[in-house]
DNA sequence: CGATGATAGTTCACAGGTAAATCATCATGG
DNA sequence: CCATGATGATTTACCTGTGAACTATCATCG
C-alpha cells in the first residue's frame, strides 16, 4: 500500500463513479518526477543555481556550440521573457556570455564560459546518479522494460519529431 | 529514436565518460510529467485556477472533511506561507471558506464551498482522462506492469509511510 | 495560577516566471 | 532602395512562491 494507492482509496470513497486506475501510472510519474527534483535541488542550491538555470546550461553544453536565445526558448520550453531574465543572472554569475549575432544583429548568441561548462560537468553526472539510485531495486531487464513502456507513453504524448 | 534518445546521443558526444542510461527512465518520467501537466493546465486556465490551487482543493475533496491549514501544508508539501496566500485567493474566489478552529484558536479550519467541490468534481476526472489517454498504446497487462515498476521506484525514493 | 517556551498561521520582503507592449533589426515587394 | 510588415529579444507590470520575522494562542512547569 503505497502513497498513490492510499490516495486512490480516498477517491474511491468520495467519487466512486470515477475509475482512477490511470493514476497508478500518472500520479506515480508525477510524484517520482517531483521527488527526483527535490533530491537534485540540494546539489543545485549548493552551487547557487536553480533547476531552470541548469536547464539553460545543459542545453548549451549538450549542443556543443553557442545557441541563439530563441533556440534556448524552444529547447527549454520557457517563454522568451523568462530566458532573458535567466540569461541576465547567468551572465552576472559568469556562467554564460552573450554576444550580438554577426549576421543578424537582432539575435543574441549565448555561449557557456569555462566556469559554466565546469558546473554542468559537475552537476549533470550527479543528476544521473540520483536517477540510477532510484532504479536500485530493479533488475537490468526490468529497467529496460520500464524505459520501453515509458517511451511508448511518451510517444503518444509528444508525437512531433524534433 | 525519441526525444530522450536524441538527447542521450548528444551527451554521448560531449561527455562520453558518463553512462546516461538511467535517463531512459529518469528523463522520460520528468518529460511525461511535464507534458501531462501542460495538457491539464489548459483545463485549469479555463476555470481560472492554477495547478497549485487545485492541489489544495483536491486535498480537501478527497479528505472529505475540513482541514487545518497545517494539514494542507503537509499534504501538498508547500510551505505555510504559500498556503496562506493560496487560501486568500481561493477564499476570494469563493471556492473555500476559512474559520477559526474551535478548540485551538490559533488554528484555521478550511472547508470547500459548494462551488469548490463542484470545481474539483469537474476537473479531477478530466485529469484522469488525460492520464488514461496517455496509456492508449499499452495493453492492460502492460499498464499493470508499468504501474508495478513505477511503484518499486517510488518506494525507493519515498520510503516513509504516510 | 502566571511565566515561558512551543506551536499555528500570517505578514514581509524579495526572487523568479510570464503575457503584453516595446525596441531594434531584417526582408520584401512596389 | 525605401516603406512596411515580420522577427528576435528585451522591458514592463503584475503575480506567485518562499524563507524569515512576527503575532496570537496554547501547554507546561514551578
Amino acid at each position: 500500500m503505497d502513497y498513490i494507492e492510499r490516495v486512490r482509496a480516498q477517491w474511491a470513497e468520495r467519487l466512486p463513479a470515477v475509475d482512477t486506475s490511470p493514476a497508478d501510472v500518472g500520479a506515480r510519474v508525477r510524484r517520482i518526477a517531483a521527488l527526483l527534483e527535490a533530491e537534485v535541488s540540494d546539489d543545485l542550491a549548493a552551487r547557487d543555481v536553480t533547476r531552470a538555470e541548469l536547464d539553460v546550461l545543459t542545453a548549451l553544453r549538450r549542443s556543443g556550440r553557442p545557441l541563439r536565445a530563441g533556440e534556448i526558448t524552444t529547447m527549454t520550453g520557457s517563454p522568451g521573457a523568462s530566458i532573458t531574465k535567466r540569461l541576465d543572472r547567468l551572465e552576472r554569475a559568469g556562467l554564460v556570455g552573450r554576444a550580438v549575432h554577426e549576421r543578424d544583429k537582432r539575435g543574441v548568441l549565448v555561449a557557456l564560459t569555462a566556469e559554466g561548462e565546469a558546473l554542468v560537468d559537475e552537476l549533470f553526472p550527479r543528476q544521473i546518479e540520483h536517477e540510477r539510485a532510484a532504479l536500485a531495486d530493479l533488475s537490468g531487464a526490468e529497467r529496460a522494460e520500464l524505459g520501453r513502456l515509458l517511451a511508448v507513453v511518451l510517444r503518444r504524448l509528444d508525437p512531433k519529431d524534433y
